[in-house]
DNA sequence: TCTGGGGTCCTAGGACCC
DNA sequence: TCTGGGGTCCTAGGACCC
C-alpha cells in the first residue's frame, strides 16, 4: 500500500500556527506582488473565494467578513514543511517528499493490520510537533492514493486518515468523484473527456486504452492504468537532479526602459547562478523571456524568448548574467511595456561531470570558480543583499508584500518574544 | 489600479544522415 | 504519368503538477 500525506490548507495552516487566534477566520494568502490567492483557510474556501482569483476582484468579500491577508512567506512555509518531511522520515524511511506540503509514503514493509494505527499515529505527531494538520489517503496505487486522500479531506467521520481497498468501495468513491479531480487529468484533457461522456472517474478507469493512449498520451493512460489498481508510476526515493532551473518575476508596473530591465534580467540571471551553486551544479544553457500584459485589453500580447548555448557548462553569475543580457537584448522592443520576465538555466550536469572544450579558458573559469565562492561566502554571512554586480544597480529591485509575516523560524530577529509581567 | 512562480514529461515536426 | 526507405536527434509548444 501506498499513503499520500497531505497538509490541509498548508500556507493558511502555517500563518495560523504563530497567530492561534485567527484559527477560526477566514484567511487567505497571496502570491507575489500581492497578485492573486493561492491558498485558503476553510472558512475563506466556504465564502466562496475560489484558487487563483485576483485580489481586486474579491475586495468586496474581504472587507465585508473580515478576512485575513498574508502575503506569502515562502521562507516559513519551506521550514515548517522541511520540519514536517523529518517527521515523516522519522517513522517510515521510504518516503517522495513530492511538493512542499505532500509525501507519498511507501507501506510495502508495514504489515496490513498495522497500517491505519501507524498513519494515525504519523497525523498526530505531525499536529503536535508542528501544529499543522494533514490528511493521510492510502491505497495501492500512487492516483488511488490521491484520490483516497481528497475523501480523507471531505469527510470528517474519517478523522484525517482515510483507506480506499476494496473494488466496491474503490468504485463507489471514483463514481462520485468529477474527472477533472483526478492526478494527471487537467483542464484540456477533462474537457475532452467530458464531451466524449467520460465524466467521472470510474468512466475513466472503465475507458477503452487504445482511445485513451490516442487522445490522452501514454501519461493518460498510466493513470487509467493506475485508477485500475496497476502499479505505473513509481517512487523517486531519492532527489533527482533538476532538469531546469528558472527565477521569473511579474513587475508592478509595465516597464519600458531597457536599463531598468537589464538590471532584472541580471538579478534573475544572478539568482539562477546561486541556485545552481548552492547544488554543485553547472548549466549550459541560458534563456531569457519577455512578456507584455496580456490581461489589458488592447495592447500589444508579445512574447519571445532567446536562447544560447554556452560553449563550457558554468555556473559563475559573471558569465550567466553577461549571456542573459545579450539574449534579453535580442527580444527587447522599445515600444512595448513588459509585465514579467525570467531567465532560465536548462542542459544542466554536475560539477564533476564536466565535458570540458578544447578551447576553453581554464583558467578564467578557476579564477571565475574563486570569486564566486568569495561571493557567495560574503552573501551568508553578511546577507544576500551585502554584495551585487553593478549592472543590478543600487536600488532594490522590490517586489510588493504589503502584509508579510515574520520568519518565526529561521531568523534571529523574527523569533517570538513574550513578556511576563510579574505583576 | 490590480491577475504567481517553478517545475516535469510528451509529441509532432524539422533537419539531418545513409 | 511516374521521384525511396529507414533511421536519429533536437526543439517548441502543449499539458500537467503543486
Amino acid at each position: 500500500m501506498i499513503a499520500l500525506v497531505d497538509c490541509n490548507n498548508f500556507y493558511a495552516s502555517c500563518e495560523i500556527i504563530f497567530n492561534p487566534s485567527i484559527k477560526n477566520r477566514p484567511i487567505i494568502v497571496l502570491s507575489n506582488n500581492d497578485g492573486c490567492v493561492i491558498a485558503r483557510s476553510n472558512p475563506a474556501k466556504k465564502l466562496g473565494i475560489k484558487m487563483g482569483v485576483p485580489v481586486f476582484k474579491i475586495k468586496e468579500i474581504i472587507e465585508k467578513f473580515d478576512v485575513i491577508v498574508f502575503s506569502s512567506n515562502f521562507t516559513l512555509y519551506g521550514d515548517i514543511s522541511n520540519r514536517i518531511m523529518s517527521i515523516i522520515l522519522s517513522l517510515f524511511p521510504k518516503v517522495e517528499i513530492y511538493s512542499v506540503d505532500e509525501a507519498f509514503v511507501d507501506l510495502s514493509l508495514v504489515p496490513y493490520e498495522k497500517i491505519m494505527e501507524l498513519t494515525t499515529q504519523l497525523k498526530d505527531m505531525i499536529k503536535q510537533y508542528t501544529g499543522i494538520p494533514v490528511s493521510i489517503g492510502i491505497s495501492s496505487t500512487k492516483t488511488l492514493a490521491k484520490i483516497a486522500n481528497i475523501e480523507a479531506k471531505k469527510n470528517s467521520l474519517y478523522n484525517g486518515v482515510f483507506m480506499l481497498n476494496n473494488e466496491q468501495d474503490i468504485d463507489a468513491v471514483l463514481s462520485k468523484l468529477d474527472v477533472e479531480k483526478v492526478w494527471g487529468i487537467g483542464r484540456r484533457s477533462s474537457i475532452l473527456l467530458k464531451y466524449y461522456g467520460v465524466r467521472n472517474a470510474f468512466n475513466l478507469k472503465k475507458t477503452n486504452s487504445k482511445w485513451v493512449k490516442k487522445h490522452l498520451t501514454v501519461k493518460g493512460l498510466l493513470t487509467v492504468k493506475e485508477l485500475n489498481d496497476e502499479k505505473c508510476i513509481d517512487f523517486q526515493y531519492s532527489k533527482i537532479q533538476r532538469k531546469s532551473i528558472r527565477t521569473s518575476r511579474s513587475f508592478l508596473v509595465e516597464i519600458y526602459d531597457l536599463a531598468i530591465l537589464e538590471r532584472y534580467i541580471a538579478m534573475f540571471a544572478e539568482r539562477c547562478s546561486e541556485k545552481l551553486r548552492k547544488d554543485g551544479l553547472l548549466s549550459k544553457k541560458v534563456s531569457v523571456f519577455l512578456q507584455t500584459n496580456y490581461f489589458k485589453k488592447g495592447s500589444t500580447r508579445y512574447f519571445n524568448t532567446s536562447s544560447r548555448n554556452l560553449d563550457v557548462p558554468t555556473s559563475s553569475s559573471i558569465d550567466i548574467i553577461k549571456h542573459s543580457l545579450a539574449c534579453m537584448r535580442t527580444i527587447y522592443r522599445s515600444s512595448l511595456g513588459y509585465k514579467k520576465g525570467g531567465v532560465i538555466l536548462s542542459s544542466i550536469v554536475n560539477e564533476d561531470n564536466v565535458q570540458e572544450n578544447l578551447f576553453s579558458d581554464v583558467k578564467d573559469s578557476l579564477r571565475q570558480k574563486k570569486i564566486m565562492s568569495s561571493i557567495d561566502s560574503i552573501k551568508s554571512r553578511m546577507g544576500s543583499d551585502s554584495i551585487r554586480h553593478a549592472v543590478q544597480g543600487r536600488k532594490n529591485t522590490k517586489i510588493n508584500k504589503k502584509s508579510l509575516s515574520f520568519c518565526y523560524t529561521t531568523n534571529w530577529n523574527d523569533i517570538f518574544t513574550i513578556n511576563i509581567n510579574a505583576n
